[in-house]
DNA sequence: AACTCATATCGTCATTTCGTGAAATCGTGT
DNA sequence: ACACGATTTCACGAAATGACGATATGAGTT
């Protein structure tokens, strides 16, 4: 085996952390992420008329929202749901945090 | 007063969270990152020879990585050594929680 | 002051990201 | 099967980012 206990610390963020922080560093997308404060769940329509962008844009901002861990979403009929993933979001900080102790 | 206690959570990450994000969001300061894992202390010639890329692009990616809170500098005599920013770090990663806290 | 070393800044180019409209896809109802 | 409404995918230009070499600045030495 290559190492016996806990990895002190990975030597750069995996693949998952490394999407969560690209989805997140961008401040359009930021404001994508304000709309679900409270557990809202929104369509990508709605994403769109509230932000005033066009749907296949809010659409794009959506999938890589989600693909970075912050959202998960749900079909109904033709409408897509998204909303906050509290748990892969904390999961994520929580990566974010290991990592950042293994550089100071 | 606008508000009187603690505000619930920004509407959107302040600049210095935007900032320390952006500065994250690339696997290039990811990796330039880990090379002060342990609190080591680094010029900016050894960044450049360490990670084999060129001197200019080395002190623009830590000057980035210090603008993002995650870098401190110090010079002595004509080398500057960078070192990881501990405090700053934690703080960052508290606004980051608190944001994303509003968000689910 | 002239010289040297380490770093920072500038100008440029290649690559990536962002937002948009057009077309394709998916799920539903007729 | 066909048509529809909502979403996704595609192709494109515009803007931002990343890396480099060349040049300028800063600090110390002779």
């Amino acid at each position: 085996m290559a190492t016996a206990t806990t990895d002190p610390a990975p030597p750069v963020p995996d693949e998952t952390t490394a999407r969560f922080l690209k989805a997140l560093a961008s401040g359009a997308r930021q404001q994508v992420m304000v709309l679900f404060a409270g557990g809202s769940e929104l369509s990508v329509g709605e994403v769109a008329e509230r932000l005033a962008i066009g749907q296949s844009t809010a659409s794009q901002q959506l999938a890589q929202l989600k693909d970075g861990g912050l959202l998960t979403s749900r079909r109904e009929a033709k409408v897509v749901y998204y909303r906050a993933d509290k748990e892969r979001i904390g999961a994520a900080l929580d990566r974010l945090r290991a990592f950042l102790d293994g550089c100071c």
